[in-house]
DNA sequence: TAGGACGGTAAA
DNA sequence: TTACCGTCCTAA
């Protein structure tokens, strides 16, 4: 008899029920990483093998009690690096362990496909009765083989037909294959790209440290400098050594043109990983990785959790993007925790952006980065002239957005037969609906938000929670007809706007509410590049790696929404947003021209942009952030209290703060109601929690947890390095 | 008194 | 987390 220890794929509560013993039937054999299904009281849950330490075997239970294993699953065991990086995950999140395991080993994968419908063939044997239907059918299959739907198809008769010469003999069922589509090989020697010399030299960089040891890279490279031609490269050189690549990207919209260059690149497409998979895809690609036939796998930050056998390279593109910071569940990092996997891989890991993180340039000035910059941009495109349009000094006229000189460089444009983008980071048609007689302002009834006003669909949505509902011909509160106004704009009132004033410009909005599919993406895509769009208005979607070479104008609309509120990041996710917003101009040939549309041009962000002193504004931003103790320089964890009840949340959070540890290197803030105070539904306080880089955070923050205890129906969230303070 | 809602607890 | 069990309440 022999015990094993195995981790469980639940999400109980930390602490509780993560390991538990049980006994391996003889004759069975199943190393650490071997999945299996144990029994857990009535059912049966999956689990992993998970290696034995036997300092806690304090808390094993006698041989007697131990039940043993139902099931080992023949899949391929997970590999190491990724056994550690769920106890990392897990230990430095404050998250059960099970919970990460469940990441690396989806519901899907393992449930065995239904769908292997059973081919027929012909068995020679006559049927009894000859209808001629069926006659019909027999002649037409032949010596063909295929399910009841395809025979019927080709034999052009009913499903009855065919299932009635099955009853009678004349059909027999053949083995049913493994439908394993062999995967397409990405081939590093394709199609190797004309590099310039800057890429070169970057590239060799990347190739000469590439091997089995870990060191991160930050690729630091202007828009439009060519940065995925030069990581291409590490990718091809892993590949020739037979090793697996994975790379993280942070949205799927960006996906498509991202296939597109890995094929002309490496003449096939990569496997691709993210939330749109049906069950049979995610299955498909999860076994593909698993057994190493996968050699390339593009994927959104899940994607990080699949257990790569042979992984020797990890690209995070655009690694700047807040998108990488999962929200809930497992509140990880997925940038952060690819530099732990690649490090218990021992692997390089490149992190790739026009405007890296604050956190990432410090690990570059910390040594433990090394940084490989791209200063131009790749063909002799120059970056584009950015000016800002002071909007106290020029406003826009009553009811519209657009100020006298955007509305100038735009007609510019639509003479020469060039492309404009219009940038605004608000979905739908205008952010409020308020009553001109009462004033009421229409509010979400599950969230502390206003309703957004959609007019492509005619709906006022919440953007928190998605409800939705018709907007109201009389204000709810005072009954008074037709007093609801839209106050603000959102990127559909901009384009009501360019419409009215361009009547004859083509135009495209570009949403998530427009772009919800690759295919629609992949459709404005080809209408730019075929010139049948004139003007653009899009939110931060449209900032995200495209490259239109007839695009030489880019307008922010207003680039003062960003500073409102202003967290510890608003000025750094400012700068990011309109520095790659305006990256998507002048690209081509034809230099590109940015207009900046602010109140604060004096603001450092604004001043800066204009400037183009990159290094003076992260320089400021860092000092700032040094001096303050904030993140890179300091540690931050926020604690949200959340319950149906507002006083059971209320009360709960109180006490939880009672409790809050004390002393040097650690402050406790709150609890305050949180900026969303009901989201959902969900009454919610937030404590945040502020240490010193070397404080030990995690484990002050699970003893003082531990000394608290509060009702089932509480929820108690832990977010380490927030990037969210809603 | 049956049946359901609710709270507590064990799970190897 | 999930399943089960005991307690208490309500409707009949």
């Amino acid at each position: 008899m022999s015990r094993i220890r195995v981790l469980l794929a639940n999400s109980a509560p930390i602490g509780k029920l993560g390991l538990l013993d049980y006994r391996l039937p003889d004759g069975a054999d199943a190393p650490s990483g071997t999945l299996v299904e144990a029994p857990l009281g009535p059912r049966t849950v999956l689990g992993c093998v998970w290696d034995g330490d036997d300092q806690d075997t304090g808390e094993s239970i006698g041989d007697i009690r131990l039940r043993p294993i139902t099931r080992v699953y023949p899949a391929p065991p997970l590999p190491a690096d990724l056994r550690r990086l769920i106890d990392w995950v897990a230990d430095y999140y404050l998250c059960p362990p099970g919970a990460v395991l469940r990441m690396a080993v989806p519901s899907a994968a393992l449930r065995e496909t239904q769908r292997t419908a059973t081919p027929y063939r012909v068995s020679g044997i006559a049927p009894a009765r000859l209808t001629p239907q069926r006659a019909q059918a027999m002649t037409v299959i032949g010596n063909a083989q295929g399910s009841v739907a395809e025979l019927a198809a080709c034999g052009g008769t009913s499903l009855a037909v065919i299932r009635g010469l099955i009853k009678a003999g004349a059909l027999v069922a053949t083995a049913a294959q493994t439908r394993d589509t062999p995967l397409p090989m990405p081939d590093p020697d394709f199609a190797p790209p004309a590099l310039s010399v800057e890429q070169m030299q970057a590239a060799d960089q990347l190739r000469e440290a590439g091997g089995t040891k870990f060191q991160p890279y930050l690729l630091d490279g202007v828009t439009g400098s060519g940065k995925t031609e030069v990581y291409f490269e590490a990718v091809a050189e892993a590949l020739r050594k037979g090793e697996q690549a994975l790379i993280l990207l942070p949205e799927i919209a960006l996906t498509l043109p991202m296939l597109r260059r890995f094929e002309a690149r490496f003449g096939c497409a990569p496997t691709t990983w993210h939330s749109d998979l049906s069950p049979r895809e995610r299955r498909a690609a999860w076994h593909a990785i698993a057994n190493g036939h996968a050699t390339v796998t593009i994927g959104a930050r899940s994607a990080l959790f699949l257990p790569y056998p042979r992984l020797g390279l990890i690209v995070v593109d655009e690694a700047h993007e807040a998108s990488f910071k999962q929200e809930e569940g497992v509140h990880y990092h997925a940038r952060d925790a690819a530099v732990m996997r690649a490090k218990f891989a021992d692997i390089p890991i490149i992190l790739a952006s026009a405007t890296p993180a604050i956190e990432s340039r410090a690990q570059v000035a910390a040594g433990r980065y090394r940084e490989i910059a791209l200063p131009a941009r790749y063909g002799g495109a120059t970056l584009p002239t950015i000016r800002a349009v002071d909007l106290r000094d020029e406003p826009p006229t009553r009811g519209a957005w657009l100020a006298p000189p955007l509305i100038a460089a735009i007609d510019a444009r639509l003479a020469r037969g060039e492309q404009s983008l219009l940038f605004l980071n608000r979905r739908g048609y205008a952010p409020l609906t308020l009553c001109r007689t009462c004033g009421y302002r229409i509010q979400c009834p599950h969230c502390t938000a206003w309703m957004v006003e959609h007019r492509l669909n005619h709906r006022l949505s919440c953007h928190h929670c998605g409800h939705t509902m018709p907007p109201p011909a009389a204000c709810p509160e005072c009954q008074t007809q037709d007093s609801l106004v839209a106050c603000g704009p959102g990127v559909e009132r901009v384009a009501d706007e360019v419409r009215s004033r361009w009547a004859e410009a083509r135009i495209a909005i570009v949403t998530s509410d427009t772009l919800w599919s690759p295919a629609r993406a992949a459709e404005f895509v080809a209408d730019m590049d075929a010139g049948m769009i004139d003007i653009v208005v899009g939110t931060q979607l449209v900032t995200k790696g495209y490259h239109f070479p007839n695009l030489t104008l880019v307008g922010v609309v207003d680039a003062d929404i960003g500073l409102i509120g202003g967290d510890l990041r608003s000025a750094e996710r400012t700068f990011q947003q309109i520095a790659q917003v305006a990256g998507r101009a002048g690209r081509g040939h034809k230099p590109g021209e940015v207009l900046i549309q602010t109140r604060q041009p004096q603001a450092p962000v604004m001043a800066a942009l204009i400037a183009g002193d990159t290094a003076g504004f992260y320089a400021a931003e860092s000092a700032a952030r040094a001096e303050a103790h904030m993140p890179p320089y300091g540690r931050l964890a926020a604690i949200i209290v959340s319950s149906e009840d507002a006083e059971t949340a209320r009360a709960t959070a109180a006490m939880i703060g009672k409790a809050a540890p004390s002393g040097s290197g650690i402050e406790v803030w709150g609890p305050v109601p949180a900026p969303l105070a009901r989201l959902r539904g969900q009454h919610r306080h937030r404590l945040l929690v502020h240490a010193a880089r070397s404080y030990k955070l995690q484990a002050a923050i699970r003893a003082w947890l531990d000394r608290c205890n509060w009702p089932a129906r509480v929820r108690v969230t832990i977010d380490i390095d927030p990037y969210s303070f809603m």
